[in-house]
DNA sequence: TTGCGTGCAAAGGTTTTGCATGGCA
DNA sequence: TGCCATGCAAAACCTTTGCACGCAA
C-alpha cells in the first residue's frame, strides 16, 4: 500500500493541533475555521473540510453525525474521550441546540445490555440523546 | 395542558396515510412530497417539514439520518399512543435499516440516570439508537 | 519539477422562514 | 370569527466541487 497523499503542509498541523487542544470537546468545521482564524492563521473552508475529512479516514479524527440538521461534530481521537471503542454517548438539547457528551460508566452498561439482551451492537458515534438540557429546563421549564 | 396545533388537515392525513401505507420503508420529505403529487394532491415541502416535524414531536414518526450528508428519513412508528414518560426506544440498524421498538426496564433507568446525574431530560419519542442488529452482525461479521 | 494541497467562488442539496392566503373549529 | 395551517418564494445552512495558483518533496 503506496503512502499518498501525506503533504505535511502547515494546514494540516493547524487543524490537527486545534482539535487536540479541545480534547474535552467536540468542534464543527465552522468552529475550527473560526479558531485558526483567530489564531492568525485562516485556513479556507474547503481545506478544513478536506482535511477533516482525511483525518477522519486516517482515524486521527472521530466525526460525528449528530443526526438533526446541524453540521457534523469532529473530535480528536488520540485521547481516551474519544478513543476507540469507548463509550462517549451525545445528547443534543432540543431547545438550545447544545451538543453535550457524556462519559459515564453508567452509560457504558447500556452497550453492554443492548448488547447482550437485545442483541444490538450500539454504535455511540452514530448516537445522540434528545432531550432538554439542564438549563434550558430551568429557564423555561 | 391546553390542546393547541391540533387542526386535523387533508394535509396531514395524507401525509399519514402515506407513511403508515409504507410501514416497512422509510421515505425522505421529498419522497413524501412526490408521492402526494402522485396521488393528485400535492403538500408544498414546508408542509411537508412542518408537518413532519410535528408528527415527530407527537411521536408517530420516526425521523433518522443516514450519516452521509443526505436528506433524514421518516417512517411510521405506529398508531401505539406513547403516554407521557413512556420508555419505548428505538433502535435502527446502520446495516438493514430495520428498526426495533426496545420496551425494557433497564432502558428505562437510563432516563432517571441522565436526569439525575446529568440534568438532561431525555426524549424518548426523538432519540434512536443506530448501531447493528444481531442478524446482520452475524452474517455479515 | 511534479503533483498534491490550498483557497476562492460557485454550485448543490436540504431545511427553515416570512408573509399573505385559505381552511378548520 | 379567530386561530392555525398552508404554500410560495426566498433565505439560510452545510457541504462539495471546479479551477488556477502555491507549496512540499
Amino acid at each position: 500500500m503506496e503512502r499518498r497523499n501525506s503533504y505535511r503542509t502547515k494546514q494540516r498541523s493547524l487543524l490537527l493541533a486545534c482539535l487536540e487542544g479541545a480534547k474535552d470537546t467536540h468542534m464543527t468545521a465552522a468552529d475550527v475555521c473560526e479558531w485558526c482564524r483567530r489564531q492568525g492563521a485562516p485556513v479556507g473552508q474547503s481545506t478544513v473540510y478536506r482535511q477533516l475529512e482525511r483525518l477522519v479516514k486516517e482515524g486521527l479524527v472521530r466525526k460525528f453525525t449528530t443526526g438533526d440538521s446541524g453540521p457534523a461534530c469532529f473530535a480528536y481521537a488520540g485521547t481516551e474521550v474519544h478513543a476507540e471503542g469507548d463509550s462517549c454517548f451525545h445528547c443534543r438539547c432540543e431547545r438550545c441546540g447544545k451538543l453535550f457528551h457524556l462519559h459515564c460508566r453508567e452509560l457504558e452498561g447500556i452497550g453492554t445490555h443492548l448488547s447482550e439482551k437485545h442483541g444490538f451492537r450500539i454504535d455511540p458515534m452514530r448516537t445522540v440523546f434528545y432531550g432538554l438540557c439542564d438549563e434550558c429546563r430551568r429557564r423555561d421549564g
